[in-house]
DNA sequence: CTAAAATTGTAACATTGGGTACAATTCTAA
DNA sequence: TTAGAATTGTACCCAATGTTACAATTTTAG
């Protein structure tokens, strides 16, 4: 029954026993949701912790200015808005709906809480998850604060550089999803990767990147 | 001593006797800091609490392409890096650097981990701080996520006027801290406002900013 | 192998905003 | 009150990117 949870992220390092003794002494629902479901509104307070077990849920944040609104999907076993069940604005962020059939684990915020103090691993687990929110948001920022797109392809490949220790990236990414990761237009994508391509800085292939001038390409991000 | 943290994000809700009390349960230290050391490096790893008692520390992010290194000061009692103590990469995004002479109480991070079990109160406080920073960044993303300059705007009046019932805003603050506040220059931030005048949208006067068309105003959203 | 689809290359033009410089206005302190 | 400082208005030019449209190339499916 629990066992979709046995290595999640907020249950991880505990055991199939123990996951069905917490269980009991926390009070929970299981609810059964269609595909299609309206699950929850943007703005909409959360005072419960929402645990998906089954199906896949996403959330679409309208984000103005029509073009693109984000859609982030979760898949099982994902805590839902986890970030956004403290805080001093715990309301949803995003219109939450199912995309197919499926089921999800309900807790009160302050059985939650309860759980939490109860089970010291289940919150260390709890508060890596949310510090990951925080961190991986940083990230994001670090990266929009980024003005222009030559300045977007060499943070990216920096990034993807850190691991390998040779000047070829593989992605497996066409051009088109890049601009949109970017946020940019295609043609303006490619216009620019041509352009350091002239410049002797890379070479980009279908399947890879060869960086050419690595001192070039970093000196980009002022460094 | 501790008294400073008597109602600090982290210790609030707690009798003094509790501070003191939990203070003999766990192990700390508290470090004298000079004005201009520098106590961490970005990059380095957390594996310490940091609750800033007294003075003034600074981080530095070094934000590329060299133009803007954002800073971020730090008052007593606010705990340092919140976010980044867990999570999975629990490393230093800043440099962390004294702006007068201070000290500073760390606490090994399983010290720490163990004191959030030991008082659930604590262990919410700091479950609400790291939730609010997530929260905090996911709200810049989305203006940082608005391209133009009159997106800017519309969104940041239409946030000041959540409040208030008419549609007068009061500011304090000059186009030029506007202008930094939204990533802009002066003059381009200047121009869009005497456009958005001359189509009718607001009437932007030093003290306040009265909205004529609300209608307009939330097209520029696209809502 | 081949036709259709997807991806990438290219070009002309429009729009937005940065850089800079200076003028006009308003505020502030002596 | 008045000079200097701060703020706001304005103009010109330029760089970066978007928009649109279409061509060339590569991949994929049948």
């Amino acid at each position: 029954m629990y066992r979709i949870f046995l290595n999640s992220p907020l249950f991880r390092g505990l055991t199939m026993e123990e996951l069905d003794e917490l269980f009991q002494s926390v009070n929970h629902q299981i609810k059964q949701f269609r595909s299609g479901e309206l699950l929850a509104m943007a703005g909409e307070d959360v005072d419960k912790a929402f645990l998906l077990m089954q199906g896949r849920l996403q959330g679409e944040m309208v984000d103005f200015s029509g073009n693109s609104l984000k859609i982030e999907e979760l898949d099982p076993p994902q805590m839902v808005a986890a970030a956004f069940l403290y805080g001093p604005q715990n309301k949803f962020p995003v219109f939450l709906s199912a995309k197919s059939d499926g089921r999800i684990l309900v807790i009160q915020k302050k059985e939650f809480t309860g759980m939490l103090s109860m089970e010291p691993r289940v919150m260390v687990n709890y508060i890596n998850i949310v510090s990951g929110k925080a961190q991986f948001l940083s990230g994001k920022i670090t990266f929009l604060s980024l003005k222009t797109i030559r300045e977007k392809i060499a943070y990216f490949l920096l990034q993807r550089m850190k691991s390998g220790m040779n000047n070829t990236i593989n992605i497996d990414q066409t051009q088109t999803n890049l601009a949109d990761l970017f946020g940019v237009t295609r043609p303006s994508l490619t216009r620019t990767i041509l352009e350091m391509e002239k410049q002797g800085i890379l070479t980009w292939s279908r399947e890879s990147i060869l960086i050419n001038n690595m001192k070039k390409l970093n000196t980009i991000l002022g460094r």
